[in-house]
DNA sequence: CGGTATCCTTAGGGATACTG
DNA sequence: CAGTATCCCTAAGGATACCG
């Protein structure tokens, strides 16, 4: 953990922008907060909900969420343990934004793989 | 270039948040897309702009957003030859919300680097 | 259940040199 | 100026095994 502590000595530079968007511009962070946004949920749910994270990133992304203050981890005491991740408010503050990422996403899927298509055929023929 | 074809093909299951997710949840793309928001921007320019993007990655993103069709390059026969990138009218529908992001960045740098610091002290000591 | 530890592979990206 | 080509290396991430 100690590795991380100084993630943002390699900026000398002060531009916020940078630094957040380095931490936050990141497919799986995404995809967790969005995950998050209704309410809190299970690790193992979590996982299964977004097909395709292996339990390592999962983990580690979490984990980089709730030092960056956007998630919150509560752990209760059942037998097996039961851990449930949430929204901190600051992370919520963050959500519409998300939110408007994947409905863009979601909008304009087919216009951005027609474009592809069209990129291939001008280009590799 | 025929390698970036399949570039979908991993993706069984028909989520579109994901696919295009993939393709701009990354930091380089979105710090371009919001510096061609204002207006067309040559190559060495944006080189010179964003700062710590080298040449190698600045030249593959922008061919990726090329082929999502979120930018479009033009060259102009000058000498040396002259190069502009500009967002295509499917680019600029997503710049309202990468401006978001950016703007979320700014304004919550300082908690977020806070929220590191508490984590820290935590679970380090 | 919710992780960590270990090993291993590969592709992402830096550095450098060259070109139309 | 705006790239491409090459080499090289590290670090992100998959697979597997184990644990409180």
């Amino acid at each position: 953990m100690k590795s991380m502590a100084n993630i943002y000595d390699v900026y000398e530079d002060r531009c916020p922008t940078r630094m957040v968007l380095d931490r936050i511009a990141d497919k799986w962070a995404l995809l967790i907060l969005d995950k998050l946004r209704r309410d809190a949920v299970r690790f193992n749910l979590l996982r299964r909900e977004i097909k395709g994270i292996s339990q390592k990133v999962l983990s580690q992304t979490l984990k980089k969420l709730e030092r960056d203050g956007l998630i919150s981890r509560q752990a209760f005491p059942t037998v097996p343990v039961t851990v449930e991740y949430s929204l901190t408010p600051l992370g919520r503050t963050l959500t519409d934004t998300v939110a408007a990422l994947a409905h863009w996403a979601e909008g304009n899927m087919d216009a951005v793989m027609a474009a592809q298509r069209a990129y291939d055929e001008r280009t590799v023929v």
